[in-house]
DNA sequence: CTCCAAATATTGACAGCGTCAATATGCGTA
DNA sequence: TACGCATATTGACGCTGTCAATATTTGGAG
């Protein structure tokens, strides 16, 4: 008995839907996250994803190619919806000093959000950097970021010192995604739990992004 | 033909050797870095290590339990490098801030020198953090990576706040590991480019260690 | 010295995975 | 209406980790 015999006895409804899906590559990629949020980066394949939409194992080769090609949209949508809350938290902040911590927050939050996609997106050889939709998303990241170092660099003025804006975004994307890391990994338990109150990552984060202005005043 | 007849035959040096290895656990340990060395973290497995070292597919488990197993013994081998490497860094410094940068330099030169074991130290899902082995090596560091900080901190005498402790070591390990895990993943590339010199990484780094001193100067 | 138990290694099987080729189905258009 | 292209299925292949059953070797107890 074929998918389609199946199909008109039961209904379409009641058993894996007519032949052509109608949206099967967004439904691919629903289906993929919330595989990632449940069982981690280990946990996503092509098979599971096609299994939960219910289509066949093959499916998703139309839409993505390879795993890598799936992966690879999946960390696209991630970085898109990453520059969003950031460009917000950037929106909502006073002065040019504050930007900066709201974009680190809004970076580590978004970290702790979607720990799984956050993996994801920062393990390239998962991921095929030629692909338009992802190759896009970074380039959209960088433009912000080096925009929001520039713009506390240059204090309003325009034309500061470039290296001192590449070491910038340098040091300060690395500080944040450093943390972000460290701490979806689980590897800053240890030191999370001699911070006190509820909240306690968001209060560890406050003493690093303080302690970096701060610095020189903790000896 | 059974494979001990082979041995009989052909010698134990010329196929496969004898039927106890009598070194297999280290030998499948350095198979198992070379491959992780030569494709990456995805191209590790064990019947691939067990295959490199000329054994059946399954001898592996006898020494390791499964594949978690033998990549926390990897994991744990780097991390004890790593400490002895950071230590080293330690020793050589002057003064106790000049520390704090040669052990971030050491740390960013085990990952460029092994990318491959670096990552692999960091993706807990692939760990079995209850492995002796890997527990008392992450232990070494972190008590290393803490006593830095503090003798930072205190200055000679001790009695540092030990929340401004956490925040440091929290603080310095972010940014060096955000450097580290960003350079070794490619994302640091665009960056790269704009500094000129042999030795691009170094320069950054220098970069963004000074910069995280002069806080306030670069505006 | 002998023999037996424990440690170590092999073999074969199984399910799950990514990928490919061949085939089937349905939609839009000429 | 009929054709063509996009989409989906089926079946196969080799790779993987893991397990159970078996074979071999070693080392120590008697």
């Amino acid at each position: 008995m074929s998918r389609t015999e199946q199909a008109a006895q039961t209904g379409d409804a009641e058993r894996g839907g007519p032949y052509h899906h109608g949206n099967l590559k967004q439904a691919l990629l629903d289906a993929a996250e919330a595989l990632l949020r449940r069982e981690g980066v280990g946990g996503l394949s092509l098979r599971a994803a096609a299994a939960e939409v219910g289509v066949s194992h093959a499916a998703p080769k139309n839409h993505f190619g390879d795993l890598r090609g799936l992966q690879s949209e999946l960390a696209a949508s991630g970085f898109r919806r990453l520059a969003v809350e950031m460009r917000a938290a950037l929106d909502e902040a006073a002065t040019a000093d504050d930007a900066m911590d709201a974009i680190g927050r809004a970076y580590v939050a978004f970290a702790i959000a979607n720990p799984g996609l956050f993996n994801l997106m920062y393990r390239s050889e998962m991921l095929d950097s030629d692909r338009p939709a992802l190759k896009s998303a970074l380039a959209d990241m960088a433009t912000l970021l080096r925009g929001a170092v520039a713009a506390r660099a240059g204090g309003g003025a325009s034309g500061a010192n470039p290296a001192a804006i590449v070491a910038g975004v340098t040091a300060a994307w690395s500080l944040v995604h450093g943390f972000a890391t460290l701490l979806v990994d689980g590897r800053l338990a240890p030191l999370l739990a001699h911070v006190q109150g509820e909240n306690p990552e968001g209060a560890l984060l406050d003493l690093v992004l303080s302690s970096q202005k701060a610095r020189g005043t903790v000896r």
